[in-house]
DNA sequence: CTGAAAGCGCTTACAG
DNA sequence: CTGAAAGCGCTTACAG
């Protein structure tokens, strides 16, 4: 137990109550200017620090937000999901709400049990960062507490949930490549394999349909076996003039598989990504490609669980988050030639 | 506000005080057997969750711990300091406690602000992690509650810290060098440029002591500006056997040089990095380096910050933390030759 | 084995 | 403009 200052000691100090003292310190209506200044110079003299666990119980609120990532994505290199965090606990600073990361352990996962920080009541919200299982969803959807998706959704929960819109991002980096003279333009993606991998080539087709282009089978270009390890890149016979790759990593292999068989990039073939990693910026010359827009994700989940905080029926149903194109210098404007 | 379920409900329901529903539910003497499952059974049924909030205010603890970043380490690709946190959050687990992040603006930094974690009572103790200012390591220390540098220690200050043994990283490597017959070794980095760089070049060069190897200046190669930006590494005349790169990305830049003019690795030149970062396995052959026992770093700072609420007048002073060495294939062994 | 009383630090009516 | 009283949810003595 700490021996903390008290509003009392205050109080007791300047010859008030504490009421008054309670009043002074929140510029409350009620105590005589002259008054409040001394108190509020007593109290810095003394060191005085808000208690907000008193205030937490009288309010019922604990101005925390729980932000759950499960296990599974904490051994990974690509931290994505602590970089959302961070942006999250810097969004909720604006309302006066602190982040507590609550790493969801796959024991809690599988007995789908709560997460603790709903147990202990620790927190006014949960934002929940990355997949969980299907059952799991059930039990997020028994926790009575303002909850949202972040980078994942249920097609039959009710959840609310963010995402980042790969779909609406590789439909215009295609348009790109078509505005830039190419008409024969492969994707790279196991399309099988995830559903952003799926979603962006949906983009990619629909672009192509909007363009009066055929999708032609022999260009889709698988990148990886059915474990998700990467594999040789078949090339077709007839080469394509630009590749429509479905991550930057993948982007990464394009290259180095286009430089072993002698093609130059982007003289001989345009090449871009999806995510803006650090890949991105490893081959020569650098990667055109997606970026997330981390902030924006992070600053639309902090606003969404503030409004059901405040009112708890508020739904906001899957809203999508746009990246944006970064242009760089691996593609080439083609002559107009058809 | 939420309505919600309290141990009086449970009382009210079960027909006892709250003083025995308050007992039966943390596993106290004097509540019969029987009663204490009814009650259990009860609460569960009811949903009840515990407030904490209110345990705080009784016992004049959180059960948060703050870990503060500067906003500078924020915009970092690399997520080093977010790893910790990550680590630091689930030992934390074991203590029933949680982590609060809270980036330390620049503008708090500058203004010399306590950060608001500290202003609002919200934590037992905070982990600094990441450099901050000398003046703002004074408003630190006059903090009154626990707290621990975490990779970085201030000459001056007497508050513990815990840092990463770069001295004793490179030493080891260079050991191994060594052992495997090297005898003209090269330390590639400015060793004015940072604190890490310099510790690990005096590792190099302990080495170089105990096994009776002059250190040569020639060997001593520069690889970035005063500003830190990545120079061309000018390689001596009379090539060395095996080059020790400051960090991964400069064994990666070496890679690169040393490709281009035409060496192979390992046969021609071993190499060895630090920090086992992405660069470490970008290069081909993947690279011996060292890597950062992130877990260790983040339990001995949880182990401390829980030792000092405990008692706070405990001391660690600065303690290090030994990486260690990750084998690879970059090093080849020499023929006995000497 | 069970519970009435007091208190943690603060705020919200309400009375003066 | 100021303050006594009550209460937020829980726990800690202490009495029975």
């Amino acid at each position: 137990m700490r021996s903390n200052i008290t509003m009392k000691d205050i109080a007791d100090k300047v010859g008030v109550s504490s009421v008054t003292v309670s009043k002074a310190l929140n510029d409350k209506e009620g105590v005589s200017d002259s008054l409040k200044l001394k108190i509020k110079k007593i109290a810095g003299e003394m060191g005085y620090r808000y208690n907000s666990a008193a205030k937490s119980i009288k309010e019922g609120l604990s101005y925390n937000i729980g932000v759950m990532i499960p296990q599974r994505f904490t051994g990974m290199n690509d931290s994505f999901y602590l970089r959302v965090y961070q942006q999250i606990s810097l969004h909720l600073e604006h309302y006066g709400y602190f982040g507590i990361l609550n790493v969801l352990s796959n024991e809690d996962e599988e007995q789908l049990s709560f997460p603790r920080v709903y147990n202990e009541n620790k927190v006014d919200g949960i934002i929940i960062l990355g997949q969980v299982s299907k059952e799991y969803i059930n039990i997020v959807q028994t926790m009575n507490l303002p909850k949202l998706f972040l980078d994942f959704y249920d097609e039959h929960a009710e959840i609310d949930s963010i995402i980042q819109d790969n779909f609406y991002g590789a439909y215009e980096l295609t348009n790109y490549l078509i505005a830039m003279g190419h008409r024969e333009i492969a994707y790279v993606g196991n399309i099988y394999s995830t559903s952003s991998i799926q979603d962006r080539f949906l983009g990619y087709y629909k672009s192509l349909l909007e363009h009066g282009l055929a999708f032609q089978e022999r260009l889709l270009l698988n990148d990886r076996d059915e474990r998700g390890r990467y594999i040789e890149i078949k090339l077709p016979e007839k080469m394509p003039t630009a590749f429509v790759c479905n991550c930057d990593q993948v982007a990464y292999n394009v290259y180095e598989r286009l430089t072993e068989l002698g093609y130059q990039i982007p003289s001989d073939c345009s090449v871009v990504g999806f995510d803006n990693d650090i890949y991105a910026t490893l081959v020569s010359p650098h990667l055109t490609t997606v970026e997330v827009d981390i902030d924006q994700m992070a600053r639309t989940a902090v606003k969404f669980i503030m409004e059901k905080i405040a009112n708890p029926s508020r739904r906001n149903g899957r809203v999508l988050v746009q990246g944006k194109i970064i242009y760089r210098d691996s593609v080439q404007r083609l002559e107009a030639s058809n």
